[in-house]
DNA sequence: TCCCGTATATCCGGCACCGAGTATAGGGTC
DNA sequence: GACCCTATACTCGGTGCCGGATATACGGGA
């Protein structure tokens, strides 16, 4: 069987691995120094099963068993040439092919004509709040970043994340208008449905 | 143990049985019909065990087994009172609270310092070009549903999917400009380590 | 009348994922 | 030196998701 690209956590344990050899335990205290954790979910149990994958596959392999001490012992993994090769194709392949995926809000704003315009205006502006927070604090985040003297191509996911979040702030305040002037076309039925 | 709510396949089962009572098999029809899949995610495995699961926490109830002829016995659900209110919160928060999500892209984009530039710059244009596509045929989809008179708002997604799609895709232009002209910041530090 | 492809409707086994649990080491405090 | 809190490092059982398997009905052509 070759190896499934499911699990992103996966990709962020290769690439780790590129840099030296880790045990489990350092990959993920390197993710979170590094905000990694925030782009690529990291829990403990998908981490193991993870490793344990790519080492069925032997795009890592188990180069040293330390023991110090008493404590439990530490796997420590390195990767292999094929792990290195399957980095790059991933990557290559997550840039240059969009995924279906499936945003909750997209779930959640296709079923809102089933709320009172009332309602649906109140929900969608207390996340056009909630968007402009996580907007200020990635800002405040980036002066930090630059300030240590980061490259911007360190923390280009950032960039893009606020490109889509303004994006989005501006759609939901067309449709908060667009809810609270009645303009929104099907208008007239969506408020006479809710009486 | 109170439900929860992960799969939004379940928040669909209520939305249409909010509509008059239907058995499994059909509510994915329906969902068919509507493009309603493009959205929320559905294959049988998942419908039938959320629909199990909602009828566990008695948020639908399985209102009659029709046997026709021979056909395998078919059980038609209807929502509760207690369904009802739980798709109106479930909903609520859905777009008043954005969810942590980790978009794929987000975890390609991150390490694409892994890349030579200049393979970056080929993967980035070739996203590009496809998110233009998708782009081009939603907005085909959209002209389809305005034609068969059909309210913006019964569409009102696809209108959010493409403000970001657009917003994805300047990112993108962006991005590749300042790759091909070596104004990222951090540039000459990318393309040294790949030589 | 027989056959076969398609539509109807559900079921089930495997597997990835998750988060809480476990157990030891180290360091600070009284 | 007894105590306790935090950091280290991994394990494990439960659960939800998935996609292919199953089984019957129906319609149309030879």
């Amino acid at each position: 069987m070759t190896f499934k690209r499911t699990n992103p956590l996966a990709l962020a344990v290769l690439a780790l691995l590129s840099e030296r050899p880790m045990h489990p335990y350092e990959m993920a205290q390197t993710m979170r120094e590094r905000h990694q954790e925030k782009v690529i979910k990291l829990n403990y149990g998908s981490l193991y099963t993870v490793v344990e994958s790519l080492h069925r596959h032997e795009l890592i392999t188990a180069s040293a068993v330390q023991k110090a001490g008493n404590r439990p012992e530490r796997t420590v993994y390195a990767v292999t040439a094929a792990g290195t090769a399957e980095l790059h194709d991933w990557l290559r392949e997550l840039i240059a092919v969009p995924a279906r995926e499936y945003p909750r809000f997209e779930a959640g704003i296709s079923l809102v004509g089933l709320l009172p315009p009332a309602d649906a205006l109140q929900v969608v502006t207390r996340r056009e709040a909630a968007v402009g927070e996580q907007l200020a604090a990635l800002a405040v985040l980036l002066e930090k970043l630059a300030g240590m003297g980061l490259p911007q191509l360190a923390w280009i996911e950032l960039d893009y994340r606020m490109a889509m979040l303004r994006a989005e702030r501006t759609w939901l305040a067309w449709f908060a208008t667009a809810t609270r002037e009645g303009t929104v076309g099907g208008y007239q039925d969506w408020e006479d449905r809710h009486r």
